[in-house]
DNA sequence: ATACTTATACTCGTTTTGAGTATAAGTATG
DNA sequence: CATACTTATACTCAAAACGAGTATAAGTAT
């Protein structure tokens, strides 16, 4: 016999998005659901059941302990996403999944556990990495398919959508006067997937895959729409970092200036020039010197410093105050 | 006979903090249920249902109109509260809820619906509105009753939270050379509630409501937990207008700089100083001079100026850079 | 000893900001 | 219609912050 004919209800998903950063990397932390096969990284996820976890974020906690291991540090919730078709992938008819996503910071060293694993979040968005200038794919690829797209014809144009696809572009991607904003990071992961270049809007049926044949995937994907999350994830932290004093859960307790300007860039995915971040940073208040300082430099040995903690009730919003390379 | 033993399921609420302004003054939609009685204010709200609505806003923007009559224009996720014993003023023992809540903006006249009806949003938070100077009641109510809170033995201490009771206490109310921070409305709101000096905090049991017998109530209680979505709201929206063209959501077609700024003032509930207001305004790019002129101001007439869609796709974070007073 | 590395300090011209003063162009009042 | 009063707008000026360097310090590798 079937189940009955159960009421579509509600459920929620946790969706943690764990960053820590490493050898000047940022990293993700991913789960392989079916071992470590072919298919999709999908962040740690599990559902709320108020029954058993007080709050949501208890219940994230717990989620992720029980999948990877790991006691998360610093928590943030994101933003809650429930549009219908959202696991589509499934193609089931149960309850209606609506997820809500987290940030979380961590200074993990290792991972031990099986189908658990780190991976550099530029993986998943080659085209944010401007450490080392301009990645050469947006001019080369991003830019030409957006063109292409930005010329046929556009059925939400006007309908709640201010900007038409050209504006969207430059302001996305930064060309023709307008600069490079790390922070539009989701804006610009929407637009691709709007422009159905993204392996996910496949599967959504947005666009037909057809129309871009022979695609070169641009970025890894990942399972249902947790790429998404991701990105807001990086959006908010790239904003958050400026104000708040985010960066100092990713390195450890002493750390050189240098260290920190290198988790800095890793996370705003822009280089910053060295003696003005120091000044910045000095000014800032935020850090003090320990007295020690760190010899394996391969130069003159640099200071050490600590967080401040008491900073925070000094300043009215202390952050690293860094601007990318602007326009 | 009862009804059989349902499995405790999850409920998705919708909630909108509707923000207006009038006169130079920020409102907030309310809905009163019983009609107009005594009963507390609440926000509009309503359940989701995934059958019925396609995305979690369309459920919001559905709900709205149908108990406020209003079609809304700007609307923006905040976030998702879920709680155990949000909804404890209830006392049942159904399903969990969830909710979420949304900022939205609108510019709307007048509200003809019975039990429909704008409030001024600090009659609810008395102590945000710094725009005539310091609240009196900081000194001579709030901050008497915390540091007598900060006294008492705090079983949280340590226990994440880094900071003890008078940090805390510095920081949101701004004090020995901590300065306001107009940002932190929903700190401390936090802040108040722990203490236990919310009417709200009595429902949720934390605080024996005995301690402070005879305690004014401090601003205008809401139902359930909508005091708390309307601090997140008003937190957002002083952030976000720093660096998104909020503000023009709230104003007609056309407007004088004076009338800006006092949008400006009426949100993030600082003054700000008139001459350089304007410069930065002009200087931001985002408004033009239509070359019509406002008569009516009481001396020289006013130029009118009109929001530039366009400035959106020039500026990398397109907001008005305002600052309050600072410390 | 010499070259090379990285850290740290200082300089300098430009831009932005805070806090004004000065002037323009109306209305209300005798 | 002269005068005071109102509000709008323009301009000034010193302080602070910023962007982009040069200079110097203190190590390691050869």
């Amino acid at each position: 016999m079937d189940s009955p004919p159960q009421q579509t209800g509600i459920e929620l998903g946790l969706h943690a998005a764990i960053v820590t950063v490493q050898q000047n990397q940022p990293f993700v932390i991913c789960v392989n659901p079916d071992g470590s096969g072919g298919s999709e990284d999908s962040l740690p996820f599990g559902k709320f059941t108020p029954l058993a976890h007080r709050t949501l974020e208890i219940g994230l906690r717990n989620w992720v302990k029980e999948q990877t291991g790991l006691d998360l540090g610093y928590v943030e919730q994101l933003y809650t996403f429930g549009d219908r078709g959202r696991h589509a992938q499934k193609g089931d008819r149960g309850p209606h999944m609506v997820s809500i996503g987290y940030l979380a910071l961590t200074r993990v060293r290792d991972l031990r556990r099986k189908g658990v694993m780190r991976r550099c979040w530029y993986d998943y968005f080659p085209w944010e990495d401007w450490r080392a200038g301009r990645p050469q794919m947006i001019g080369e690829i991003i830019e030409p398919l957006l063109h292409k797209w930005s010329r046929l014809p556009d059925e939400d144009a006007g309908r709640r959508r201010p900007l038409g696809r050209k504006e969207r572009i430059r302001i996305c991607f930064g060309h023709d006067g307008v600069g490079w904003d790390e922070e539009k990071v989701l804006d610009r992961y929407e637009l691709l997937y709007e422009a159905g270049l993204l392996h996910e809007a496949g599967r959504d049926g947005r666009h037909a895959a057809s129309l871009w044949s022979g695609l070169p995937a641009l970025g890894r994907p990942m399972m249902y729409d947790h790429r998404r999350i991701l990105a807001t994830a990086i959006s908010r932290m790239r904003g958050k970092l400026k104000y708040r004093p985010l960066v100092f859960e990713l390195l450890p307790g002493q750390f050189t200036l240098y260290e920190l300007q290198k988790v800095v860039e890793a996370i705003s995915g822009t280089p910053l020039h060295k003696q003005n971040f120091r000044r910045l940073v000095e000014a800032g208040g935020l850090v003090e010197a320990t007295g020690k300082l760190q010899k394996s430099t391969g130069g003159r040995p640099a200071k050490l410093f600590r967080f401040r903690r008491t900073a925070l009730v000094e300043r009215p919003s202390p952050g690293l105050r860094v601007k990318g390379p602007g326009r």
